[in-house]
DNA sequence: TAGATTGTTAATCGATTAACAATC
DNA sequence: TAGATTGTTAATCGATTAACAATC
């Protein structure tokens, strides 16, 4: 008789880890309760919108007073599935790649890099952080003995189709894809989010655009 | 007499960029024509959306036959404003900042980094990539002598906030924000495009979850 | 209790999509 | 011309917000 997870839309997740992020600072500095005007005002969203996400989490607040910051932490990472950690591996070892293994932001929120392949011959054994690269040709026994649950895709634009088949080849569910271009799952079941700085940089020059005129 | 702006939502602007980046391996590969079927198939969308995304860019296909390549990318770069170079700088020369000033993509869409900055005095003269790290403290002085257009903050949680009135007394109109935290503009015509690589991670794990259950 | 804030409904707003006349 | 694809309207769909009863 498990409560069927209600329909949670792309938005309100994507606030939702936005809330998880103050939250967790919040906590840091040590406050226990939280409103939804106060949650609302710092990321500049109505509160209405931030007490109906979190309706969607099942967790409830108290009238008259708020939410408990740890609660509410606990339960957006439950519904996010990061209540636990997540084995990840990289794929593509460039500029890119070897900043990303590097970003402590990842190990924070319980994803795990466990794994780093590349195709250059002259970057195999040599290491990145506490791991050592892989040839990409070994990518699916390695996933064979190791239970990885998502890959990140830093390779150049004109490899990614091939290697999102290498990676849907070896069982993982997820690819978070920073090559500059789109590629297309085989399964269904694979899911891409897509990640481009640059398009970030072109979104905010956008917005800055008009200012100029 | 210029044609007013047509109201482009967030939405819209996002998935320009993303056919801007389609277009360009188009066009990289030869390709002189395009008609919004094939790219919507590419971007997993749909054909009626991209046309009328299109639309809001002014220029017209040729019906029967589709849109030229070359025009549809020079028209969203005029409308993102990304036909021009713009100049940009870093603020914070972490493990994330170093990797950022070294991505190729930014400077391919005409990103052109001018300047990094860093609070730490043990980095300030030392180089990343072409440039010499300078003091935060110097970053107005240098604002002055530099038309400066964007930028990228990848300073600690902590630190955040200050920065972001520093760079907004320098006068720079958009930051493109990877701390891990919200932050406030105090002016309104500041505008802030968050970043984040975790939450990112976040979004696709949600998305891996149900297939689990 | 009185004051405050949640949880939720109903109204509004905006974005997506189907459909098709226009036209290359 | 016949076939194909655009540009745009109208319908649908979904997301946001205002408002307020419930209740701590």
């Amino acid at each position: 008789m498990t409560k069927p997870r209600p329909k949670i839309s792309k938005a309100t997740v994507t606030r939702l880890a936005f809330y998880l992020r103050e939250l967790q600072q919040m906590q840091r500095s040590g406050l226990a309760n939280i409103q939804s005007k106060a949650i609302a005002e710092r990321l500049g969203l109505n509160d209405s919108q931030v007490r109906r996400d979190i309706s969607c989490l099942g967790t409830v607040g108290q009238r008259g007073v708020g939410y408990r910051v740890q609660e509410l932490i606990e339960s957006i990472q439950r519904v996010l599935g990061t209540d636990r950690t997540w084995n990840v591996i990289l794929v593509g070892v460039g500029n890119l790649g070897r900043a990303l293994s590097g970003y402590r932001g990842f190990e924070q929120q319980g994803f795990h890099l466990v794994g780093a392949f590349d195709s250059d011959s002259k970057k195999i054994g040599t290491s990145i952080g506490s791991l050592e690269i892989q040839r990409l040709d070994d990518l699916s026994s390695f996933c064979q003995s190791h239970q990885i649950d998502l890959a990140i895709l830093a390779v150049p634009a004109d490899a990614a189709q091939g290697v999102v088949r290498e990676i849907e080849n070896a069982g993982i569910p997820g690819i978070l894809n920073f090559a500059p271009i789109a590629v297309q799952a085989t399964s269904k079941r694979t899911i891409i989010q897509e990640v481009d700085l640059a398009i970030e940089l072109q979104r905010l020059a956008f917005g800055v655009v008009p200012k100029a005129q």
